[in-house]
DNA sequence: ATTAAACTGTGTATAAATTACACAGTATAA
DNA sequence: TTATACTGTGTAATTTATACACAGTTTAAT
């Protein structure tokens, strides 16, 4: 299985990688992955693959997809199960372990190539994760408990790469009643704006 | 693999059950579903067990998702990855092959109960169908050539279970563009309705 | 041949959802 | 204190979706 942890942060919808430590792909950027455990699922084999690799631990996985094809991994023959899940970088501080070599936040818009196919399962994941945005407020694993309507919009906007009208947005979201005000302000920008929190 | 092949008859759309001829679950029906093949893709492989089972090849599978439950085989451990594909029944006939006893079409409304966790992937398989139902228009696979703006009402309401209103439907699905007349009639049925196909 | 039944083909009015858009107010930084 | 950068708000216009009725054509029955 491999996994896209996408994070939110300055600003940027992130994408966490590791740097590969032994051949094939010595050096190279991918997502972190790893082989199927007997006797648990794959959602639960991923989670521990990725706390292997970088140290985060228990985090909710959303499937992609699989994929096949013969020639996908240049040695020997090795299917996997994509899938997504949606941190606060901040609570999940991450170390190289294994045969990684380093794990770094990537801004999407500006990942380098990636070993194996791992391009194409980015985007998957990001096209899987733009489907899914206004069925569950997922958002709600990649911001503060409180946050401004600004910090949700920017948000949404990284994840589907396009801008969108103010008001229409916070018309829309407020409307939605899936977040509610704290009736508290954020202190230290400009405009005192309102903090919001899931509804749950 | 397993794989949920739809089809479309007697306005009604239909699934294509196996009945299984050995233990576990012996005698109890599912969908088709074998094991993977080394040097193939999931995708070939559905495809040929699909033609060892039932005598159907060559359709397009559509990938639902993986399932790895690791109680959902009683004896070991199996993961599946399921897909659907949409096929007309009348260019595809069936025959009970290997550990097969029998092959039919299941109304999809009076389905019985299926071996393993089927009953899940069919329903999965069902949802995703819907899902992709507007994107593309993949009910080509389930109608002939030819066919009037009725057949394909039939074929809509069957997927979504649900009726929509005639005049409405006509004007999107005309407006879309994707289908065109084909200046003829279709006889036999009263009214003489015009035959439609897709645009490709 | 006539008639009844079952279907086709068509348009408009209403409601709902989406989009476009401007200005006054507030906290911060200089 | 002032300039800057942000917040908060409503309405009109457009687009999209929904509701709905009747005349015409073909078949089946007599």
């Amino acid at each position: 299985m491999d996994c896209a942890i996408f994070g939110f942060q300055d600003n940027e919808l992130r994408l966490l990688l590791v740097k590969r430590a032994i051949d094939p792909f010595k050096d190279q950027w991918m997502l972190p992955g790893g082989i199927m455990e007997e006797g648990h699922t794959l959602e639960e084999s991923v989670n521990n693959v990725l706390f292997n690799l970088t140290g985060i631990h228990d985090v909710h996985q959303e499937q992609v997809k699989a994929y096949s094809r013969v020639d996908r991994h240049p040695v020997k023959r090795v299917l996997t199960v994509c899938f997504y899940a949606l941190i606060k970088p901040e609570n999940h501080p991450v170390i190289a372990k294994n045969y990684v070599s380093d794990v770094q936040w990537y801004s999407f818009s500006k990942l380098p190539g990636l070993g194996f196919d791992h391009d194409q399962l980015a985007l998957d994941a990001l096209h899987k994760l733009r489907g899914n945005l206004d069925q569950n407020l997922i958002f709600g694993e990649l911001l503060p408990d409180k946050f401004t309507l600004k910090e949700l919009q920017d948000l949404y906007e990284s994840i589907l790469d396009e801008t969108l009208d103010r008001r229409n947005f916070r018309k829309k979201i407020l409307q939605s009643g899936l977040v509610i005000p704290t009736n508290e302000k954020k202190v230290g920008v400009k405009g005192g704006p309102e903090l919001y929190r899931i509804k749950k």
